[in-house]
DNA sequence: ATGAAAGCGCTAACAG
DNA sequence: CTGTTAGCGCTTTCAT
């Protein structure tokens, strides 16, 4: 068993230095370009970088300066395009800041964030930015900041979401404009914040018009397998001329399931959804939705996040940003 | 201007030491579980790291490791449904493998790439995966471990595609099969070599016709902003009755043009797309596409690059995977 | 304007 | 089995 040779050998700022026949001091100012380096110097050294293609290691500079300008995103589910675009752009803004995402996909699996936040804690991210956490008490501990989206950490933690609450209402108050008479909501699972509040506003404005409303519920968000499967539980989905789905990725699924049973839609079924993502425009009829506002939440957690990380005073509280109403075709009076 | 208090402060090596009153090269082989550390020492570190919620510092140990554990996968555009599916595998691959994903979205922007580059270079990740790169020099004086997808970088850097050449043939044969007379393609970008080979594939099988194909360029892969404006230089779109689209997503964007237009799928028009992401299933009528395996290409990719980081011999040279045609809805012969 | 030296948190001989 | 020590690549006083 010979020696298994790993890791990347590359010329270090001593090697630099020595080569450039100054002092180490000097190549680690120039680098940073901060305080005095003469002209002369300067050449030196950008000769010497350019031959050994050197590039600084930002590694062992974390180390020394505790900043490893890097922020931990933990994303339940990269292939839902609400996440995907929310990660897109959270991705831009703290590039923007100087930061890099390390980017963890969770599942929405309490095991896998678990292990991902020791991951993050072990590479010493700046902060945390937890979508749709599964947990609580292993955040209680952490010297790090965090932001969370959608569901709640702790009582010292920021959380921002959307007005799932509202967004529900509206979702209701269009399918009741639209004169929706037998209503079926499918709602996300329970341990998902947000879609519980778009089902309880959904659920409340339909007790203020005195309209009953069924419900079925996803044990998931989504996933590439519900696509080969149907979606069961739907055998008596054509007696509905109303649907509310948790979110447009699931809408998607649900106006699939439809068609191919021959339901026209929105003749005999109108459907909304939530989030307003890419994929509710590239479906036809194209998809209802109820928006939030991704890049205004990808905006302030990032925000929100690095003004914790300076150290700047942060009031910790919700911030809770606003939905609106999309209306598309697949909620339409007219047939299509 | 006050000193601005950036980073994390957590106890390091030497205050568990001391506190467990044991030596320092003892909690370090305890953390690593390598060398001999009685039970009793055991414990007694256990029980500090567990009161001081200690983490060890990944940077530090990679400073001195030069092993990172880190791998950086440059993806073109995340929202494209098969660069998230093959981000998802590579993620768990890697992981089962002891890596942890550093990932790049560079929006086929060779700028973002090579600034992306000097980050992976930067960080010491033990390999990179580029996808889709823009790049070529940029690569050459790396000292780090590389595994192209699609196109190609250097001689001496493994690439890993699907047969997109024999990918173009069959999506052409199917639609002749279907007894298509009038056909269109819409080809990718031209730096896209995946794409470009589909673009010839296709051509070369309607040349073996006889086949006469007409062809519009598309100059991005998919983003979001296209589904705003509508494609133009389609007017004269209805005049087809088969069309090849040299991406899933890009298919998706076609047919919800077609669809607006009152063109019927497959009725007036055959569609068939490339990737077989999971949009084409969510599609109604669901899309016809040529398969590109997933999963074997993710794995392959992975294993090709820690191969190269554990100092294997890996020849080097093309991975094709091969592809095959997956029947669906938008090209059946029968009206639906 | 510059370099020597100490130190960031960690690992790995090596001597005990 | 354990602790001392040197050193990974970098930054930062501090004296020159």
């Amino acid at each position: 068993m010979g020696i298994i040779k790993v890791g990347i050998d590359m010329s270090n700022i001593r090697e630099i230095a020595k080569r450039a026949g100054i002092g180490i001091a000097t190549v680690s100012r120039y680098l940073n370009d901060n305080g005095y380096v003469s002209e002369e110097s300067k050449k030196k050294i950008q000769k010497v970088i350019e031959e050994l293609n050197y590039t600084p290691n930002a590694l062992a500079r974390a180390v020394f300066t505790k900043n490893s300008k890097t922020i931990g995103l933990m994303v339940p589910n990269i292939s839902n395009p609400f996440f995907n675009q929310l990660a897109s752009v959270i991705e831009d803004y703290a590039k923007n800041m100087g930061y890099n995402i390390f980017l963890c996909n969770t599942d929405d699996d309490k095991e896998k964030e678990k292990n991902y936040l020791e991951v993050l804690k072990s590479h010493r991210v700046a902060g945390i930015i937890a979508s749709r956490s599964q947990c609580k008490s292993e955040y209680s501990n952490i010297n790090i900041p965090v932001v969370a989206f959608e569901n709640h950490i702790l009582d010292n933690i920021i959380t921002v979401s959307s007005d799932n609450y509202n967004g529900g209402r509206m979702a209701f108050e269009h399918l009741y404009s639209k004169n929706c008479e037998r209503i079926l909501q499918i709602r996300g699972p329970k341990s998902f914040e947000a879609t519980e509040l778009r089902f309880e506003g959904f659920m409340d404005a339909a007790k203020d018009k005195g309209v009953e409303v069924s419900f079925i519920e996803f044990q998931s968000d989504f996933q590439v397998e519900m696509l080969e499967a149907d979606i069961n539980s739907m055998n008596d989905i054509s007696q509905y001329d109303g649907i509310f789905v948790f979110n447009d990725i699931a809408a998607a699924t649900i106006m699939r399931s439809l068609k191919k049973r021959g339901v026209t839609i929105p003749n005999q079924v109108k459907i909304i959804g939530f989030d307003n993502s890419f994929i509710g425009e590239l479906l036809y009829p194209s998809l209802t939705t109820i928006n939030q506002p991704i890049e205004e939440i990808g905006r302030t957690i990032v925000e929100l996040l690095i003004k914790q990380i300076n150290g700047d005073e942060v009031a910790v509280k919700d911030y809770i940003l606003q939905t609106k109403l999309i209306e598309r075709e697949t909620t339409l009076s007219l047939e299509i």
